[in-house]
DNA sequence: ATCTATTTATAACA
DNA sequence: TTGTTATAAATAGAT
């Protein structure tokens, strides 16, 4: 249709085809809106063109992906689904995953063990006993720890009294003297005390940490 | 075109519209298809009729699914992005759970305690010892079981033992009588026993059951 | 379906 | 791109 019959092939002449994509386009959309009015179609255009320019169309009565779920429906082709499907296998495989630590969860906190019969019980107990150990092996290193420290404090203690004391001897020497005197006093005791008097920073540890 | 111009809005007369519908349909489809042809354009065309029939075309060079994946990368629009991040969104979440039922895990085996305190030291040592006292007791209710067991099959023995007695007290009356009259002596014996003394069937717990 | 008078789309050109 | 126009193609209505 036109002032020549062409050949449906390739255009060679870009320019041409360039153009003859553009008017097309237009016609075929033209067309797609017209039966969609006409017949109460539900269609859907896209269409790149060779320059990678994209038009599209779809019927007022619905959208893209509302047709393309028809398709899938209607065709029982997969559009989309093999993303999903990885997707959807991911979900099993981890809900798998879940529900078996969700039982052994359980069994070790005693429950759900009626399905369970004498030599399935004692890998649990097996493994509960040796849990138990470890969390009261690490209860044991916290006392420790505190004794340490307080085993600390006291030598502190200690040695703060023995400071306290002199303090109090400075005192006959008159306030001026133990004002000005005071660090420097301390220091020099510091010196003499042996390294395992000084006092260490208390075990982080033992702090709340939330 | 046609033997007379025609209006574009939905054609009333129902058998028209599904002439028109399949002549302009083919339409739309040859024009797609020389469109893709004529321009090397990539064209994806699809259509329900009202009645809910599908036609669709897809230039031979490509694939819906590869043009809907073009569609949205170059629209930015979504076509299935909303499922997937759905399911990503699960995905997540199970994860999530995932992750903390594996920490429970291995806090319960007393693994990975260093970073606890002493406050959530507690409530680990508190399940532990629950979960063992649970599992203990199945074990004695198994124990139990074989106990009761074993009663009853000492008994079972007992009784046995007598029968077989009965039965060489018969061997003195001749072969004959005994072939004849043991089952008829058994079920004699049996009336004579009290209730407790009959055989009862095993619990079925106590066996494999894998 | 097929026919055909007409309308519509568009190839070539500007 | 847009517009014009001669002509090819599509199609409305009839068969």
């Amino acid at each position: 249709m036109g002032r020549g019959k062409i050949e449906i092939k390739r255009i060679e002449n870009s320019t041409n085809r360039q153009v003859t994509f553009s008017k097309r386009r237009n016609g075929i959309i033209k067309k797609a809106r017209e039966i969609s009015v006409l017949c109460e179609a539900q269609v859907s255009v896209v269409i790149f063109s060779s320059s990678g320019k994209m038009s599209e169309y779809c019927s007022p009565s619905t959208s893209l992906p509302n047709i393309l779920e028809r398709y899938q429906h209607n065709s029982g082709k997969k559009l989309w689904d093999a993303k999903h499907e990885s997707l959807h296998a991911e979900i099993d495989r981890i809900k798998k995953e879940n529900d078996n630590m969700q039982i052994e969860l359980r069994h070790l906190k005693g429950q759900d063990l009626n399905s369970l019969n004498p030599k399935e019980l004692m890998p649990i107990e097996d493994a509960l006993q040796n849990g138990l150990t470890g969390v009261r092996d690490k209860q044991m290193d916290f006392l420790k720890m505190l004794k340490k420290n307080e085993r600390l404090l006291e030598e502190e203690n200690k040695r703060l009294t023995y400071i306290l004391h002199h303090q109090h001897l400075a005192m006959d020497g008159g306030v001026r003297e133990m004002e000005m005197g005071y660090h420097q006093k301390e220091r020099e005791f510091a010196a003499q005390m042996p390294m395992a008097f000084r006092v260490q920073p208390i075990q982080p540890n033992l702090q709340e940490n939330k």
